[in-house]
DNA sequence: GCGAGTGTGGCAACCGGTTGACAATAGTTC
DNA sequence: GAACTATTGTCAACCGGTTGCCACACTCGC
């Protein structure tokens, strides 16, 4: 307590910031007992179990607790009971675009029930991201993978500690929130069928990205029944860069039209065949994945599929939330009834017909 | 429930998601006491205070810990000390795009001393962004605030209770960082003169905006001694719709160049414009704010100030580390000696000659 | 008038670390 | 060999909540 004096110390009246900041002490459930004249415990109780003291106690102690601007202190309600009102959220890359749509999505929906979102980047790289994750798995209620480049055993084992919820990959015992592949191909195959485009190149991401692969095999299956053919160029980096880089190999691959991996690469590719005088769409067709921020500045506008990662972000947290509840009443989870998560043909400007 | 639970049995094989978790409990620094035989807190001091143990009983006492996979509990550790590892990060807007490149700059810094950054969004609102801070404020050792639109008094008080640090917002007795406001200015205007423009419009950002404020202001100071005038537009929301909505009133107005307070406003002003067949920058210039991901997407490509952000969250993390180390060493922090944030015009073609 | 049932609130242990005080042991000096 | 210091490890209290268990007071039914 303060009243009491330092001994010997008189502590000077320190100047600057510091000093002000001493006084952070904040209020905890002792105080507001001593104030309302109660045990410890029944604040808490009075706090976390309405109901289950007097109302006029309750009222009381709250009161106290007003008047004293009482904050719980996360922690140390932590401590005894494992909740720490927090998710963490792991991506590849923060810089890039779709990520942010997801995580507004997922705070959202977190901020509605009182939870806070951890954030950690791994930097597209696995190693960094298993550091991370088991970094913030202590302290976080449970984990949504946005964007991940863990192998499947190691998400397993992160499932096996805390509720986990990965976004844009499917695994098997994993609570797996994925848009539709095969109707975002088929969306993709049949616009560009439409416009008579019969060959067709994949700019394919990263070997680690499990979306990489799918796009690409359901591409392969469903690309010989319209008539068809693909050829698959990469893997490369999910970036500007990567699609840049992968211009030299779409131009020797003979194709009319181009599905990338996301928008980005599409993006970064559409500017590089620019740049060298290739029209877009004239000469070659452009077809990207995401409908990130930005896809509908260029010239042309990009045509895309979109992907409602806002929607997959709200998701992800509401299941993971139903986990962690299901989790402490201990009993089965099982996943809900959703809306799938549908993807969606945008029409813009960087696909036009196959030249003859 | 299909596995038979005989108290004894070895953990038959149960099915569903739940039942493995049940193994979550964490080992510590018990288990490890007993694994290396000594007291807890020896393992405690082995662990967070090397050498004040006898080496050799410390690397018997890793290495236990090692074989039992140990992770600190980071809550059981901030319950006495305090020390989170943990940094809250306020932004108004998560969709935004300048806001993730602070958030990476961030992100990076605080990885690399093994913080963890906690991530909150305010929607444009005081209210909640007050609400946010206080909640995520017990829990963690440092706020940043990257975008905020807390009044003075609150950011106070923020400040008076953790280490705090506001990016893009200048405020006394706050540990504040924020490009060189004056130097940005006259980089813009410097460009609109030498391109003959007299009449500009500046079209502000809201009204809790102090950036906003000081670039107006800053153009109010420096507009008259290169024989310019400025009208100011707005306040308007810091969107692309509040670009666009802010089109009538640059029309009405008789400019020939338009000064954004941002990108985001400064690309759907020109993305209207160009709608309703105003050339730019033939009959309209536009230049922006902040060189956000895309702004050199559009058509033209945006000329903007562009504001190192990511630099600017670097720098925070960093100066948030060393006021929580001040804290700790009980010494006084002084803003170090830093390169400022330097803005740089970024000249690409949405600015031209004005039209006579 | 008595026992059972219910509502209310206190006691104390616990979560998993940290740390001041101190005891035990080892090492040094005279 | 005694006195003294330095090193090492133990004990126990503490951070701020939560919760099982229990005591007490009151109501109700018979």
């Amino acid at each position: 307590m303060s009243a009491e004096d330092s001994p010997d110390a008189p502590t000077p009246p320190v100047t600057g910031v510091r000093a002000n900041r001493r006084a952070k002490s904040a209020p905890t459930i002792y105080d507001i007992a001593r104030l309302a004249e109660v045990n410890p415990s029944t604040v808490s109780r009075a706090l976390s179990q309405p109901g289950r003291i007097n109302i006029k106690t309750e009222q009381r102690i709250r009161s106290a607790a007003k008047q004293l601007n009482y904050r719980l202190n996360p922690m140390a309600r932590a401590l005894p009971t494992g909740r720490t009102s927090t998710i963490g959220l792991l991506v590849a890359d923060i810089t890039n675009p779709m990520f942010f749509t997801a995580v507004r999505g997922a705070e959202r929906a977190a901020a509605e029930r009182g939870y806070t979102l951890v954030l950690a980047e791994s930097q597209e790289s696995g190693a960094r991201e298993a550091e991370a994750a088991h970094r913030v798995l202590p302290s976080v209620d449970a984990l949504i993978l946005v964007v991940t480049r863990l192998s499947d055993e190691a998400i397993l084992e992160l499932a096996d500690r805390k509720p986990l919820v990965v976004i844009n990959r499917m695994i098997d015992g994993v609570s797996s929130l994925v848009p539709d592949v095969d109707r975002g191909i088929a969306q993709a195959l049949n616009h560009l069928a439409e416009l008579r485009h019969t060959a067709v190149a994949f700019v394919a991401g990263p070997e680690t990205s499990w979306m990489s692969g799918a796009r690409a095999r359901s591409l392969r299956a469903q690309a010989p029944g319209r008539g068809m053919t693909i050829v698959e160029i990469g893997p490369g980096a999910p970036t500007l860069d990567g699609g840049r880089d992968a211009l030299d190999r779409v131009l020797a691959a003979d194709v009319t039209a181009v599905v990338a991996y996301n928008d980005l690469m599409a993006i970064g590719l559409m500017r590089a065949a620019t740049a060298q005088g290739i029209a877009v769409p004239g000469q070659l067709s452009i077809l990207g994945f995401d409908d990130i921020f930005g896809s509908d500045f260029t010239s042309p506008p990009l045509t895309t599929i979109r992907i409602p990662l806002g929607l997959a972000g709200d998701l992800a947290v509401r299941r993971a939330l139903d986990m962690i509840d299901a989790d402490a009443a201990d009993t089965e989870y099982s996943t809900p009834d959703e809306p799938p998560i549908l993807t969606e043909l945008v029409i813009r400007g960087s696909v036009g017909p196959a030249p003859r």
